[in-house]
DNA sequence: CTGTTAGCGCTTTCAG
DNA sequence: CTGAAAGCGCTAACAG
């Protein structure tokens, strides 16, 4: 059977053996030129390059790695079907290892643990030198075990078992940084509206709301509010909430959706933002923050920073002793006209 | 120096060797065993593989693909930096691929050709067997060249040279598709409010709406209305469409980001949604369009079977003849409250 | 049925 | 400075 070529010319990908015959030396002293050893001539090396170029020679990283015992790959196993979280962290996985040092392998295991093992054997199997577990809430997830020969950091969605390593946003940190510029922005009738309490994000922001609340020696107008993290629960909230409480001045919402509805809201009641109720979202997801009237402030959880720290993470592993435990990262606010109208 | 053990017991993965020696057999008839080769008498498997139970023995990937020239993973190169088209794409291939039996490495270049060109020289090194490249828009993007020694399948956005194979959704079929679905809800006066003209993507679906309109005897109300893909250029180009033309009862939307916009200064006019204006949303962006008030009707690009199709044809491309050209993936009619009421 | 041998492509001692 | 040889972990002939 003949051989169908892409037309490149060579029917096989150059190995170091073509490069040492064109070049007239052995295997090893290609070797050596090519990895910029300083053992070899430099007439030598000289000799070497050109060959490798001509036939454009890359060198086989599968070999490498089989040698070397460690394969420059890191497995991100998510089950983030909107790849919401885990896009960002990817990135700052990538920009923690140095661009093009590290390569990532990216399993969705669709909220399927079956399949979630079964990318984890995967990644074993390809002796990934370490895994990331990506979450899609704050909620603690199911640790994978302790027996596995790689080091695990599960980003975003912590690990229920405490000796494994989590890095996760801080959520607490988020509800009171959102409810203090509130504060700032002298609000102080402040509702809050959020979503599925089941959720820790839900439960943990409101406590963080409280706390940012009781240090300023403010109450919560009304009741949290919990139900679903939509727009037509925020459009719905929102208009219980004034309702009730016609002198809210300002409203935390638990997501930048339940924000949106809010926003919707106030419009259809004639409230002016951030004029009579200034109103902060959470998560800064670009595309409904800032397409809203007016634009919407919001808490950004720095996901980008936490795929670095992850990343680090799991690569400090491979050498020192594993760290763990839960570690919570700083939270950001971003500020739009939501809170503070435009001049 | 003492070799951090991470508790797990062996200080090494388990080899082949290692199960061989525990069952007392060769290597060969260890990896034979493993492999479920019929050559292998039934009490000799049954205790070869309970010592690699026994060791939790993982066959080294690298070292098969080493030796089988295949090594079972997949290149995404894309620079869709929000993930948007990239996931369905992710899930379809690892779908198309089987599960498990295929792993993506997925590489952002984050729209900057140096950093693309580093990763698809990383791709090559590790050897993968193919590479599907993911534009975030449908304009042609610069071919990555015909001289690389694996299959190369462009998604979304085509590649500029003929002889690549392209995967790309049929626009023009989505135009035409959207504007039917308006006329078959009995609207006549119809407008169209697009994004940026740069992209093909807006002009294609404008050619699909005019063939729509023509097939049925229409014209378009007003010019189509181009500007930038945002809520905001969807609430101005609305107040001016109903501005000049008051009698508009159907606008087709070249995103679901502008019939969002539309939505909402149809709503600020006093004008009834589907009642008095039927709107068509495009992407089925399911935050977006899920949503509103009332839920959009959109066209979905079948993002997720487009990346079926550029999985299958990166592996056909394996064994055959490689195809080119462009492939124009038919898009669906999702029909929600925007268009028809809800009873 | 089982074991021996060779070798995938590369790096690394260790003699010359 | 250069090259021969060993070997990473595995599979595929081929003898036995």
């Amino acid at each position: 059977m003949a051989r169908v070529d892409g037309g490149a010319g060579s029917s096989r990908a150059a190995t170091l053996s073509d490069v040492a015959r064109l070049a007239g030396v052995s295997i090893a002293t290609a070797s050596k030129a090519i990895n910029g050893r300083d053992e070899v001539a430099p007439a030598t090396r000289k000799r070497v390059l050109e060959a490798a170029e001509q036939i454009s020679f890359t060198p086989n990283q599968l070999a490498r790695s089989l040698l070397a015992g460690r394969t420059g790959t890191v497995g991100l196993l998510t089950s983030d079907l909107e790849g919401r979280f885990v896009i960002p962290i990817l990135m700052g996985a990538e920009d923690a290892f140095g661009a093009g040092q590290v390569n990532v392998f990216l399993c969705d295991a669709r909220g399927d643990a079956i399949r979630e093992q079964h990318h984890l054997k995967a990644l074993l199997n390809r002796r990934v030198d370490g895994i990331i577990v990506v979450g899609r809430q704050t909620d603690p997830r199911p640790s994978l075990g302790q027996h596995l020969p790689v080091p695990v950091v599960y980003a975003y969605a912590p690990s229920d078992d405490p000796a494994d390593l989590s890095i996760t946003p801080d959520n607490r940190a988020g509800g009171r940084l959102a409810v203090e510029h509130l504060i700032s922005c002298g609000r102080s009738r402040i509702g809050h509206i959020s979503g599925d309490p089941a959720y820790a994000a839900a439960r943990d922001r409101l406590l963080g709301v409280r706390d940012g609340l009781q240090a300023a020696g403010l109450e919560l107008v009304g009741d949290a509010m919990f139900s679903i993290w939509s727009e037509h629960w925020g459009r719905d909230a929102a208009a219980m909430l004034l309702t009730q409480h016609a002198d809210v001045d300002g409203i935390v919402c638990g997501s930048d959706q339940i924000a949106r509805g809010v926003l919707d809201t106030l419009r259809d009641l004639g409230r002016r933002v951030p004029e009579d109720v200034a109103v902060i979202g959470y998560d800064n997801w670009e595309i409904l923050a800032t397409n809203s009237r007016p634009e919407l402030t919001s808490i950004d959880a720095n996901l980008q920073q936490l795929g670095r720290v992850a990343a680090k993470r799991v690569f400090t592993a491979l050498d020192d002793e594993k760290p763990s435990g839960t570690e919570y990262l700083p939270v950001r606010l971003v500020i739009r006209g939501s809170t503070i109208a435009r001049r």
